[in-house]
DNA sequence: GCTTGACTTGGAGCACACTCCAAGTTCTAC
DNA sequence: GTAGAACTTGGAGTGTGCTCCAAGTCAAGC
């Protein structure tokens, strides 16, 4: 086959590498390896000599999960994310609730951070003064 | 000595001891002196037999390194801000650049929480469609 | 057809931030 | 003054999420 990619049957889809889909996700090949093999991802395709190639699906998959994480999702819950996925449209009330719960912690999460955020302010404002109002002097923090 | 505390001179402050501080602060007291170890807190005080004893300051200081990293600093991070502080006035325009970066950053990582907050609920809402639409249908995720 | 670089696997190792442990000491209440 | 809980130390162990490795296979260009 002078055909680029070997893969057994099918599809004309971009198929990418496991290289390529590192560069586009910012995830290390070794990560989408582990992913794969912790669950997160079913297995990918391969060509002939057993070699990843990832699909338009593939990819979208690998998105939503990094949303996931980047959202603080830990691995264990999107590894059971990813079972009920697999498991079929019978589980899309479990996914959906599932998506609610980290929705709503995640919004509780910004609310924090914006707390804090203010609090960081009023401590910066304090060093400046200590900075505009009596620079080199020994006065303690 | 019948003196509840008996730290070696001075103060009639609240001097809590480490159960109390961890159940104020919420880290543990194993956390507590892992972080005294770690530098990101000076020496407590001791009593005369070698016990903690954490004054009011100590108390506020736990809460901003709280703070610090609720919004995500590393504990390195943390320890390079203290040996600041431990410094002295002198270093407060190098502790005044470290919380602004960290500001920013904590402002970037909540403009990020908050777009795939709106990247979740287009999802949610997909998800309650497949719902209403056609329950109890075999329709692919 | 051969070289060079990318890929495969299972498993070991790592960084971070704790968390636990053992053996001994101190504190508090009675 | 004594029992029992809380504390002390140094150091080992843990969970999470990767990251690296060795030894071998495959792919792409010349």
């Amino acid at each position: 086959m002078a055909d680029g990619s070997t893969l057994p049957e099918q599809n004309r889809e971009p198929a990418l590498t496991i290289a390529q889909v590192a560069e586009r996700t910012g995830l290390s090949p070794d990560t989408l390896r582990y992913y794969e093999r912790a669950g997160l991802i079913d297995r990918v395709g391969r060509t002939t000599g057993n070699q990843r190639r990832y699909a338009a699906a593939d990819l979208a998959w690998l998105e939503f999960l990094l949303r996931l994480r980047e959202t603080g999702m830990s691995i264990t819950d999107m590894q059971h994310f990813a079972r009920l996925r697999a498991d079929g449209a019978a589980t899309v009330p479990d996914r959906l609730a599932m998506l609610r719960a980290h929705r709503s912690s995640l919004a509780e999460r910004i609310r924090s951070l914006r707390r804090n955020a203010t609090a960081l302010d009023a401590k910066i404002d304090h060093y400046e003064q200590l900075l505009t109002e009596q620079p080199e002097t020994d006065t303690p923090a």
